[in-house]
RNA sequence: UGGGGAGUAGCCAAGUGGUAAGGCAGCAGGUUUUGAUCCUGCGUAUCGAGGGUUCGAAUCCUUCCUCCCCAACCA
């Protein structure tokens, strides 16, 4: 469950909610809903939308509801129905109730008839281009279609014989009678349903006409009686049209004032990556990705498949913010987020991505020490057992046989620390034919085991290792960003958003060396690698054959005085 | 040239006439058996620009500039 509202300022949409509850217009009721049209999987846009509307929910003691807008049945699909529940579960957020905008496809139908009825809405037979025509542009005002001015009467037939199947597809469509010289294109006589023969995934064959998202949106809303329609920023100026449909229905008695009100906020957008579902399928279409759940997408079943846990994207919203100004916000701090919620939870572990083999030369063949070691700074996640041998692996860039300034770590003659073991000091460098550092001969110091040397000396760096003898070898996924630009969507001339792909955003090392103890690692399972990132095994590991992918990696402080130089 | 929105530090974002919160990023230092975490400190923010009102303006008025959305029988 969601962590309670800490202390912050507060967000525009809850000033207007709070000044509702003071003026009581809803009674001081709170109902907001999350409304996915069913057509695709859910990325962290939906994520920050899913966290405002639920947030406002409990914050308000009030609730959501989860309502399916499956108006337009040639793009849905019941796959999207079961992932989004699934991942808006995932997230921690239970619905009060579940509805299908075709729920209330007989009471959509109904309201219309009555529209029809008060002369508010109108059957016009112009074709698909003849209406884009009339419509006019934004320079022209648009033309009264020729039947505009069919009678209630004439209409309530022809609307009739469109539900009967008597039209073809595309034939006639519904209209609302609003005013085709508005400035806003929304009011300039919107359609209201077309004529569709069209499998729906829930209500089969049973219509041939369906309704539109602007008709059919407000209405639902009001049906369920929600308080506050919350949505994204580019429906500001269908706001009035919410408004009309809403009103002439409310002064038909359909459904009980105060009405809903529509709030808008900017969609969530992040550096280094695509979020619109037509980009991201392109990618999965295309091969950029593996699939929807591809660790690199910002899907919520990639995010989660990635590693990142529920409450993570919970605060990453919540640091986000809310507000109405388009902004693209820093992948960084949705890096923040995971690392501060797996730095307290996740225990700590050591493996070897890229293992240089190291002799320790004065230590017996055969012999193993027996370490216990922590499982996290916080002593309270317990222990575990550790072995320590005459053969181990190190990490490969731990190693510099001509150390830069400030070096740490290995070196010919250096002496660093194991990790929860003992002090080792280089004495020798083996190399292949090639020139290549193949092993390193260290001598241990036995006294050190455990703690510090008894003569008080200190050593600047601490390596992760494993044993040789008793690490298990995994495949590590290491991901980067998708994009190699900011915002891949800006685009140079004569470009395209697929140039910033960024060709190393999966980096797969075959022949890790972990400790031990992951052997037994489930799916799903996080682990902190020590000085290496947050890990999760992915779900294509198996016994034998683990599987880790890199969630983020640590903050990396020495590396950016690599990069100054 | 129509309609609707938005402009506060590198990125988000408070602020609603009384003298610019907070987070991320960055920088410096301290602690540290993770160069992690943690702790401390660090930003003269032309509040898009100009003009005006006011004792006082990011907040009010005015002119202008920039950016975003809208002309699907998509949502």
């Amino acid at each position: 469950m969601p962590e309670a509202p800490e202390s912050r300022s507060l967000n525009f949409i809850e000033d207007i909610i709070e000044a509702d509850r003071v003026t009581e217009k809803h009674g001081g009721r709170v109902l907001t809903r999350f409304p996915p049209e069913p057509n695709g999987y859910l990325h962290i846009g939906h994520a920050k939308s899913i966290c405002l509307n639920f947030g406002l929910g409990l914050r308000y003691d009030g609730a959501t509801n989860l309502r399916f807008d499956d108006t337009n049945p040639v793009k849905e699909d019941v796959e999207y129905v079961d992932s989004i529940r699934e991942d808006v579960e995932w997230l921690g957020f239970k619905w009060v109730n579940e509805f299908f905008a075709s729920d209330y496809f007989q009471q959509l139908y109904d309201y219309a008839e009555y529209l029809v009825q008060q002369g508010k809405a109108y059957v016009c037979d112009l074709s698909e281009a003849e209406i884009r025509d009339y419509r006019g542009n934004f320079h022209t005002p648009g033309k009264d279609s020729p039947y505009r001015n069919r009678t209630p009467g004439e209409n309530l037939d022809l609307l009739r014989r469109m539900r009967a199947g008597e039209f073809a597809d595309g034939a006639r469509v519904l209209r609302a009678r609003i005013d085709m010289q508005s400035g806003n294109m929304n009011l300039r006589d919107p359609l209201m349903y077309r004529i569709r023969r069209a499998h729906h995934h829930r209500t089969g064959d049973a219509w041939l006409i369906y309704p539109l998202y602007d008709y059919a949106h407000g209405v639902s809303d009001a049906l369920e009686a929600i308080t506050h329609s919350i949505c994204t920023l580019e429906f500001e100026d269908h706001r009035p049209l919410y408004g009309w449909f809403l009103e002439q229905d409310a002064e038909g008695k359909f459904f009980r004032r105060p009405l809903p009100r529509q709030i808008e906020f900017a969609r969530l957008n992040l550096t280094y990556t695509v979020m619109s579902k037509r980009r991201l399928l392109e990618l999965v279409k295309e091969g950029h990705v593996q699939h929807w759940d591809d660790p690199r997408m910002p899907t919520i079943c990639g995010l989660r498949r990635r590693g990142f846990t529920p409450a993570s994207l919970r605060n990453f919203a919540e640091r986000v913010g809310v507000a109405k100004r388009d902004s693209i916000s820093d992948v960084g701090l949705l890096e923040f987020a995971i690392r501060e919620d797996l730095e307290k939870s996740a225990l700590r572990r050591m493996a070897v991505l890229r293992p240089l083999k190291v002799i320790l030369t004065n230590m017996g063949e055969g012999e193993v020490f027996e370490l216990e070691v922590a499982n996290h700074p916080d002593t309270s996640h317990g222990t575990r057992k550790l072995q320590l041998t005459r053969e181990i692996f190190i990490e490969r860039e731990d190693f510099e046989e001509i150390p830069p300034k400030k070096w740490f770590r290995l070196a010919p003659g250096a002496e660093v620390r194991l990790k929860g073991a003992c002090l080792i000091r280089c004495e020798e460098v083996i190399k292949d034919a090639m020139g290549q550092v193949v092993e390193l001969r260290c001598a241990w110091d036995p006294a050190s085991l455990g703690g510090d040397a008894p003569d008080g000396r200190k050593v600047k760096g601490t390596l992760h290792w494993v044993s040789a003898a008793h690490a298990v070898t995994a495949e590590m996924r290491l991901y980067d960003r998708l994009f190699t630009a900011e915002n891949p969507m800006d685009i140079a001339e004569g470009g395209d958003w697929r140039d910033t792909l960024n060709p190393h955003s999966l980096e797969v090392l075959p022949g890790a060396k972990l400790e031990a103890s992951l052997a037994a690692a489930n799916t799903g399972d996080r682990f902190q690698f020590e000085r290496l990132g947050y890990f999760c095994v992915d779900r294509d590991s198996q016994p034998g054959a683990l599987v880790f992918n890199r969630t983020v990696a640590l903050k990396d402080s020495w590396a950016k005085v690599g990069e100054k130089g």
